[in-house]
DNA sequence: GCAAAAGTGTTAGCAGTACACCCATGA
DNA sequence: TCATGGGTGTACTGCTAACACTTTTGC
């Protein structure tokens, strides 16, 4: 996930989701959620999945007064290294594992919006076909594949998830070409299809724990 | 679903959410809708399921200024008639079907929120045993089915989901007692456990058309 | 007894899993 | 020709839909 170094207070040096404030009264929330994104991590808006997440407003969660949050979780392939931004001293990619085990100390209550963030990304991902976001505009099945794994933390047999993803109806489509890695045969490339709900879901995981992220 | 009808310009006399604003600077969103929904439809709070739903933000959604709302979902059982309150010249339950067919006109951009939350629903309801949330404190199999029937429009086999639904670890709980109808063998009563996510789903739709809703 | 609703047993079919096998490529 | 990853065929198995059947009540 990505995170920024706070360079001001409060929570100075501490880690914290990228975001800010609205910058007139009349910005739309989605408008100054890509704005953000495009000014803390230099983030395309292409290919990427962009979703609100929930809006945290307790309080006490913000020291300097009454803040309410709008929180939206974005999903995208490659990452690029993102750069510093106005108020961030520092941005980078950190490991989910090492946020959710508390390795990793975040400002503000952004520890729980991300434990939210996780869970909507895996159920997503579960019921929906959101998991070509992770994937470039054309990939292979193996690619998709890894995505999955990635996710739950399972081993899939590559045979049965060849067949059994693209028996789900408008879930990835065929582009003709082919890519060739360095050993073995070239795979076929897909691209993502409009369907985006799943019936059922591709892999059904098996005990709700919270690892198995990366 | 429940409507009121707004007394008060903007868009007088039309259907509308309940809802309102925070009472002062240090007020929990959640709270606040609690209270809203106390005011305005004399909703107690026992068995009420009430999560957030989305937060709408669009600059011209409220003709009066910049309006940001935080929606929340609520399902409960029971439907008490729910009494007239500040700012509401009329409030009442409305079909869900009447509402998303166009035949009742809905203020600002509640017609959005009303599809979402009608979306979430049926999805919390595939997903997970929210279910049980439509029922009083005890109900039979058959009231659970009901449910289920209702929100997709479907027709289940009273044997097979009687089995299905008490096979599930953690969803139902037998009470020891029964219910006595005017004909037939008496029911065994259950009471909601404390299973929360459903894999896989009990129900699972074919066509996701908007109709079905009562 | 009869109708109606609740609850049980049984079976065919289907979908998922496991794995043997074949195919196409680089070295 | 061998290793490697891509792709196909097939048997086994567990779940589910369908439905015959039994149980318990009110009338």
């Amino acid at each position: 996930m990505l995170l920024v170094e706070r360079g001001v207070d409060p929570y100075r040096g501490a880690r914290a989701l990228p975001g800010g404030f609205l910058n007139h009264a009349g910005e739309d929330i989605l408008d100054a959620a890509h704005r953000e994104l495009r000014e803390e991590a230099d983030l395309d808006v292409a290919r990427l999945h962009l979703e609100q997440l929930g809006t945290y407003g307790a309080p006490g969660r913000d020291p300097r007064g009454r803040v309410i949050s709008v929180a939206y979780l974005a999903i995208a392939p490659e990452l690029p290294d993102p750069v510093a931004g106005t108020d961030a001293a520092d941005a980078g990619w950190e490991s989910a594992a090492d946020v959710l085990s508390g390795r990793t100390k975040l400002a503000f209550d952004h520890l729980r919006i991300v434990t939210d963030g996780i869970d909507r990304a895996r159920g997503k991902l579960e019921h929906s076909a959101l998991a070509t976001a992770f994937c470039r505009e054309t990939f292979t099945i193996a690619d998709l594949q890894q995505v999955y794994e990635a996710v739950w933390g399972v081993q899939l047999d590559p045979r049965n998830f060849y067949r059994k993803v693209q028996k789900v109806p408008g879930f990835i489509e065929p582009t003709g070409q082919e890519r060739r890695a360095t050993k073995g045969r070239p795979a076929r490339l897909f691209q993502a299809g409009p369907t985006t709900v799943l019936h059922p879901p591709l892999v059904r995981p098996e005990s709700t724990d919270s690892e198995g992220a990366r």
